[in-house]
DNA sequence: TTGAAAGCGCTAACAA
DNA sequence: TTGTTAGCGCTTTCAA
């Protein structure tokens, strides 16, 4: 068995309570017990316990972090920024993957509630996303990247409108006009990127084609080999995310055409290989450490102050102009 | 504040023990009382306290998993397969992720060891790797990955002398001779590799042409910059993970050379933009799947036996060929 | 089958 | 500045 505070008390010749002070520096303790308290620790190898020390503040001092699916790098990247932002507020993370699944969405909610964190910062599905009732849960929630339709609720999102906006403007630039997109359909994030291009391309005066597929770069795949084979094709293409853009990007290869010169193609999300491919993929980056900071940041202070108006935060993110979308004024 | 066993027990007019019984499962409980204390728990929002009760219990149900990177899709995917055991297992799982950084791996095992985990599932870096002593923590640890050279630990991880021969084999038998690789010089996994493309260069009479380098791109792009510089320039060239295979097919990009055509490219880890980059490229896939699993397998028959002798477990890796190393027999 | 009561390791109020 | 003690929420003897 470990050795508990009593045995450091023990050893050290003092109480328990002047061990605790010790170790937690709340209240002073004299030089010469501090001394032996140390040397004690030392030979009794004591560590805390941690569960004892939670279940007696009442105080987890950790916050739960729910994403969708941890293998998309934007996650990795927020994740990380969340993580630095609560050590340095010395607050631990329980990191959370819940496969874009309701069912593991609900079953880690509760999961948090057993640990009384303190708070949670949570990317949902939609279907989550719409029916999420902050009173249900003992701890503050921040949306991140899901946002949803209903207000009322912390959250920090990039501005997804603005940003398809972004991509299609610049595809329009670029002299592209049948310009199709497929979307994501399990996020509100693949949603609101969506409605964006629609409002987009009308103000152009270009007529939307779009699709919603599942997170999986297959559907994406299959959605676009479908509009490659048809005669008039669309002469450009956006995925709403990183998975999306690369079955997007196996489907014109596999159409035997040539990014850029064939058809141009952008997305969301700078991954590292979208630099690598050539000819370089034009993709919208999101401000990930400012997404990861902001939640913590407006987690910090709702803990503060529950009695604050809910806010909404939202990002804008830089178009990244690579070869893909340098297509020469081909079209028109 | 939330309430617990005892308002239930009120609730429903019994003691709390019968409460704790009905909710374990673990002695009879009348069926009537049963529903009585169901009902309560419904009437209360009563959620049981995992810090009281892993305190009481003596028993964290927890395992940890530390791992360098948690961009690195080696280690997400692994994460995964741990997870889905562990849950299988009826644990939880505390991920960490420790950026190489022998101070973080340190800080880590120090919480686990605050937090009482039952055990750990360790990728260290090659120092920590060094010096990791299974005496000094309380709990049983199964490396991954990074095996290290010392044995008597449980560990489970790529066979990497034998995949740094799969590949030195394959770019053999296309024509290459002049093969130089780039390793990671911070785990044990680089050292692994480097030595089996040695030695399998020694075998095929080659000389051997490699560095060792942080990880990161730049560091790889650095290095194989300075050989792509050369006049007897290395005709085809080897990475020791993603990461640097990024870095290297950049350095090929920016030398004004075609893959495959001009030099032939491969390395480890079968991450889903090797397949998109043209013309596809050449890597160790890894059985991500079978090391999770594998580890958490270890750890289960080390918690349930610890006097068991230590045991390493090699896995072999499959090498995919693509394009990337069909040369056409260029050289020699 | 049920209840009373002890105690896991710790912190904090109170007393000295 | 230090010690005594109650009790956080839970499980688990021991008795009934």
């Amino acid at each position: 068995m470990s050795s508990s505070i009593k045995d450091v008390a023990r050893v050290a010749g003092v109480s328990v309570a002047t061990v605790s002070r010790a170790l937690s520096g709340a209240a002073a303790v004299s030089p010469a017990l501090t001394e032996r308290i140390q040397q004690a620790i030392r030979e009794t190898g004591y560590r805390p316990n941690l569960s004892a020390r939670r279940l007696r503040s009442q105080d987890s001092g950790t916050i739960g972090l729910i994403v969708a699916d941890i293998r998309n790098p934007f996650f990795t990247a927020v994740s990380r920024a969340v993580e630095d932002a609560a050590y340095s507020a010395g607050l631990r993370v329980i990191l959370c993957n819940t496969d874009e699944n309701p069912d593991k969405e609900a079953m880690y909610l509760n999961l948090m509630e057993e640990e009384r964190v303190t708070g949670v910062i949570f990317a949902p599905t939609r279907q989550t996303a719409d029916q999420l009732n902050a009173q249900d849960w003992s701890f503050p929630i921040v949306l991140i990247d899901r946002v949803g339709a209903r207000g009322g609720q912390d959250a920090v999102a990039l501005d997804n409108a603005a940003a398809s906006a972004l991509l299609v403007e610049h595809l329009h630039a670029q002299g592209c006009r049948r310009i199709a997109g497929v979307f994501g359909n399990a996020s509100s994030s693949g949603v609101e990127r969506h409605d964006g291009y629609v409002a987009a391309m009308f103000r152009l005066g270009l007529p939307p084609r779009s699709t919603f597929v599942p997170p999986q770069a297959l559907a994406a795949e299959e959605a676009v080999a479908h509009w490659l084979r048809e005669t008039a094709r669309p002469d450009a293409l956006i995925a709403s995310n990183g998975l999306l853009l690369m079955g997007l990007v196996r489907a014109v290869r596999h159409a035997g055409l040539q990014i850029a010169r064939d058809i141009a193609v952008a997305g969301f999300d700078n991954e590292s290989w979208t630099e690598i491919v050539e000819p370089g993929l034009t993709v919208i980056e999101q401000p990930v450490d400012d997404i990861g900071r902001n939640a913590m940041q407006l987690l910090s202070e709702r803990l503060k102050n529950p009695d604050l108006p809910a806010r909404k935060l939202l990002l804008s993110g830089r178009c990244i102009e690579r070869g893909s979308t340098r297509c020469g004024g081909a079209a028109v």
